[in-house]
DNA sequence: TCGTAATATGCGCATGTGCGCATATGGTTT
DNA sequence: AAACCATATGCGCACATGCGCATATTACGA
């Protein structure tokens, strides 16, 4: 019974992390290739402050992995999962939305397949 | 571009419908059959006055449809891939929180898959 | 019609959240 | 060591959110 509470608790926790555009912008850059930090800042417009903010927080909540290589930081999606779980919402938010604007397009375009998870390692960048 | 915002805007305000307990729960118990405010409200021993105003943020969101019969109002899911969304995410931290706890089963025995849209017409309260 | 049950909502409070500014921390280069 | 990059974090502010209390609204039965 209250053991259930503890379940709804993370799982309300792990929606959480979903429910801001910005996160959900970074997860989107992010889905495909390892990104650092500066390239994220860049590639959004946001600002440094409030990119590793969101990074962090995406980070303790397990939805992104951590890899630091010199003072650069680099981040990546933990669980293609979670991207398919995105693209689930995007196609069915895509009718409601399609309703008003001819947005469907742009909704196929969010959250493309993974492909491969490219590294920029050294020499190597496929995988 | 900016068009893309607005998909990035309503993604999240999906999510962050799910990203709160108690909605959570009454996801869970609305998932398998139609239920009336005072039925949920009795199910998760709330106030009535939280209940009414998360079934209303949840119908707002398109996450539930409404009927109204007599006094009462009926709440039922608008679409059961949400559910199965919400069960795919409860397997994704299935491993995480089982880590700490066994609390797999507990995850398991929720949201369980949909049979039919049974309504509580009349005659039949099963349950 | 009046009382009662079922549901929704205005108001206020406590808390959470996103953001920017300034600054700290760690690594790299000269 | 010093200057410089990349990233993280303390602080404060504006705003959103969850909740309960009281009350409004609507439907139904006596």
């Amino acid at each position: 019974m209250n053991n259930s509470d503890e379940v709804f608790e993370a799982l309300a926790a792990c929606f959480r992390v979903l429910s801001e555009p910005t996160r959900l912008k970074i997860m989107h850059a992010v889905c495909e290739k390892e990104m650092s930090v500066s390239q994220i800042v860049e590639e959004l417009g946001a600002t440094q402050t409030n990119i590793s903010r969101h990074l962090g927080l995406m980070h303790r909540g397990g939805v992104l992995l951590r890899r630091k290589q010199g003072s650069q930081v680099y981040y990546r999606l933990a669980d293609a999962a979670m991207a398919d779980i995105c693209r689930s919402v995007c196609s069915r938010i895509a009718g409601q939305l399609d309703a008003r604007q001819p947005l469907r397009g742009a909704l196929m375009k969010l959250m493309p397949r993974k492909r491969a998870a490219a590294r920029p390692a050294p020499s190597r960048a496929a995988r």
